[in-house]
RNA sequence: GGUGGGAUGCCCGAGCGGACAAAGGGAGCAGACUGUAAAUCUGCCGGCACAGCCUUCGGAGGUUCAAAUCCUCCUCCCACCA
């Protein structure tokens, strides 16, 4: 048992003193970790608490993942600003699916240790009775202690009731699974403690809350999150993760390095020592970041082989070793904004248009000078659009 | 239930009969500069084989040579009163 390790790069534990408490008495604890299937991907930022579950595995708790079949169809209101669109079952069944898969990278996927639920199990059951009976356990004045809805409601901007009912239908999860402790993102201590006080008012033994810090986004501003597409996936290919990883500003580097690596703490402090009196080079160091993170998930040699193509293709401006082909079509000369189009380089033939006339398409490395080109000078070279998107044409 | 206000492009937000594919900002994309960082400068930023045409200003009708702008009905949101 090691307490200090399960305390470490956590955000706040409630109650701190109770924790270290109950894990001296040795006995097993139920870690709860909900999830709402409300898109496909597991990101780096969810990673950051599944770590952390890992953790708790390694020592012999009980993992309860909660998917949030039914809850997703609701919809989470946290740190929106508006009311989020519903989900279809079918969207949800299918997110499920591919969040699981991200899931087994980071946990141990072991049923001594893991226990996956669904909460649709306990909460389709609940009648209008047990509906009432809830909604009672809180109060209005609870409800705006929580700082989105507090502003929203300053703001004059609406909150559904059903939105209302999220926070009491997560803190049922609880109650049902009889969790000892619930994870979650630093954004979701309200929600969780919600949680704690329902198990208090239901009879039960209330749960412990830790949180874990947010990882920012690639654009090193915004929380990361699928719907605001400055994300890095579990499941991203190792090139792909790589390039975003350069990409994050400077400044986020070091969120990146204690909460998305696997590396240890003295190292992360020497490196980011090295970078705070200029012995090194921010750009090296966030290679090594990149490389540290792409091993993570899919090993050493796809992240040798990652940076390598990333050289090749922003230091030495070559093209990757795999481009993927596209046929040409009819036609001489060939009209290349359409089949920028056609190869889903760009999403109109406007658009295709416009990168030509900037100087944004090349055909092996040379700038394409008008939107005509000559079949024999397109077919079986490698068009490139923008910094990272290749295509090479070929006959059909 | 009553009274008043509002719905504009990815987001915010001007426009309130013609010059409107719609100001401005943000986001995004591209180019220069670089370390695919930041900052900065420049251009683009509905679609279409595109000097033209088509579809956009909550929805449906209408007035007009002409509507995001005026009228009618509908939907949704907000405020105040109850």
């Amino acid at each position: 048992m090691d307490i200090e390790r399960l305390l470490r790069g956590t955000d706040t534990v409630v109650p701190e003193e109770e924790f270290r408490d109950r894990l001296a008495e040795g006995k097993p604890l139920r870690v709860k970790l909900g999830m709402d299937p409300t898109a496909p991907t597991v990101t780096l930022g969810w990673a950051v608490v599944l770590r952390k579950l890992r953790h708790f595995q390694e020592q012999g708790h009980t993992a309860v993942l909660i998917v949030g079949d039914f809850t997703a169809q609701v919809g989470d209101p946290s740190g929106k600003s508006e009311t989020r669109k519903r989900l279809s079952a079918d969207e949800v069944r299918g997110y499920a699916e591919n969040v699981l898969e991200g899931f087994k990278k980071v946990l141990i996927w072991d049923d001594e240790v893991l226990e996956v639920r669904y909460n649709s199990e306990w909460l389709s059951q609940l009648d209008m009775a047990d509906v009432l009976e809830l909604t009672s356990k809180m109060t209005l004045a609870q409800m705006l202690e929580r700082d989105d809805f507090a502003k929203r409601f300053g703001a004059n901007q609406p909150i559904s009731m059903m939105e209302f009912m999220y926070p009491l239908l997560q803190g049922m999860d609880s109650v049902a699974i009889d969790a000892d402790i619930e994870l979650g993102g630093s954004d979701q201590l309200w929600n969780n403690l919600v949680g704690r006080e329902l198990m208090g008012r239901y009879g039960k033994r209330p749960q412990m809350v830790m949180t874990l810090p947010l990882l920012v986004g690639t654009d090193g501003v915004q929380k990361m999150s699928q719907s605001l597409g400055n994300y890095i996936g579990v499941d991203d290919e190792p090139g792909d993760m790589f390039g975003k990883v350069m990409s994050i500003p400077d400044e986020a580097m070091e969120q990146y390095f204690r909460l998305a690596t696997g590396m240890e703490e003295n190292r992360i402090d020497q490196i980011l020592g090295e970078l705070a009196d200029g012995s090194a080079h921010p750009g090296e160091m966030k290679r090594l970041l990149g490389r540290d993170i792409v091993e993570l998930y899919h090993g050493v040699d796809a992240a040798i082989d990652a940076e390598a193509a990333f050289d090749r293709i922003f230091r030495q401006k070559d093209a990757p070793d795999e481009v993927p082909d596209h046929i040409a079509g009819e036609g001489d000369p060939v009209w290349l904004p359409g089949l920028l189009k056609d190869a889903g380089l760009v999403k109109s033939s406007s658009e295709g248009k416009r990168l030509v006339s900037q100087g944004a398409v090349k055909i092996e490395g040379e700038t394409v000078g008008g939107e005509e080109v000559a079949r024999t000078e397109l077919l079986g070279r490698v068009v490139q659009v923008g910094k990272r998107r290749f295509v090479r044409f070929v006959d059909g």
